[in-house]
DNA sequence: TACAACATTAGAGTATAGTCTATAGTATAT
DNA sequence: ATATACTATAGACTATACTCTAATGTTGTA
């Protein structure tokens, strides 16, 4: 599929998504044959990786964590046990995050028993 | 104290603090009898503020969002019942994130799973 | 009294992550 | 043939959150 299809699908604008292929996230590819245009063609793998990177970036991943845990799952740059080390720290980071998460509730829900018990 | 102490006592440079001065997120008072300077004096709350906007920034919260909860408990700008919605909101907030996070965590573990059974 | 170490303000510069504009070429329905 | 809808590239612009520089004034110790 073309750019537009890929936008339309994913819900991110042709824009964006070409920010991601500058940004190293995404790759279309260039069809050979056909001489008349340079359009770039995307394929379903794309729209995964679109739609990972959506949810990585609302967990607070940066564009280059993005890419790192793509790579790690779709190229061949990396042996397996790269891939699972890097894997495995991102795992960590996510437990740290849930962490904070968890301390950040108790403080709010301690500021709402002061609000509640005219403490402030 | 002044910016100087209040920066050794927090971690957290004297530009960012000014920063943070100037985005409303904490508040130093004048001397109004010491005529011959307009140095700032910072009290112990405004630690507090300070360790609560480091913690805040890293669960992902925006310098305004964090004004917005540090107003919701240091200020009286709000009445009781404003200042619990907005406590809500925010506890709201943080339960979407733990939910996005398992389930990126579930994500990166489908990951490696594949990594393991070469499915990738 | 000199000078190091602090204080202030204004404004410039940086990194990240987009977002938009301009220019120019391509595809397709009428 | 031509209008419109698409495509590519380069580069300018924006918002957020700092981070640093410059200019200038103040404080405290040798």
């Amino acid at each position: 599929m073309l750019i537009n299809e890929l936008s339309k699908k994913t819900g991110i604008s042709t824009h964006t998504i070409r920010f991601y292929e500058k940004s190293g996230l995404i790759e279309g590819k260039q069809n050979e044959s056909v001489k008349s245009n340079n359009y770039f063609h995307y394929d379903e793998v794309t729209v995964e990786k679109l739609e990972f990177i959506n949810d990585a970036k609302s967990v607070g991943f940066t564009i280059r964590e993005i890419a790192q845990i793509i790579d790690a799952w779709y190229s061949s740059k990396y042996t397996k046990e790269q891939k699972l080390e890097i894997l495995d720290g991102k795992l960590k980071d996510l437990e740290q995050k849930m962490k904070e998460i968890k301390e950040m509730k108790n403080q709010i829900l301690q500021f709402k028993d002061d609000i509640v018990n005219d403490r402030c």
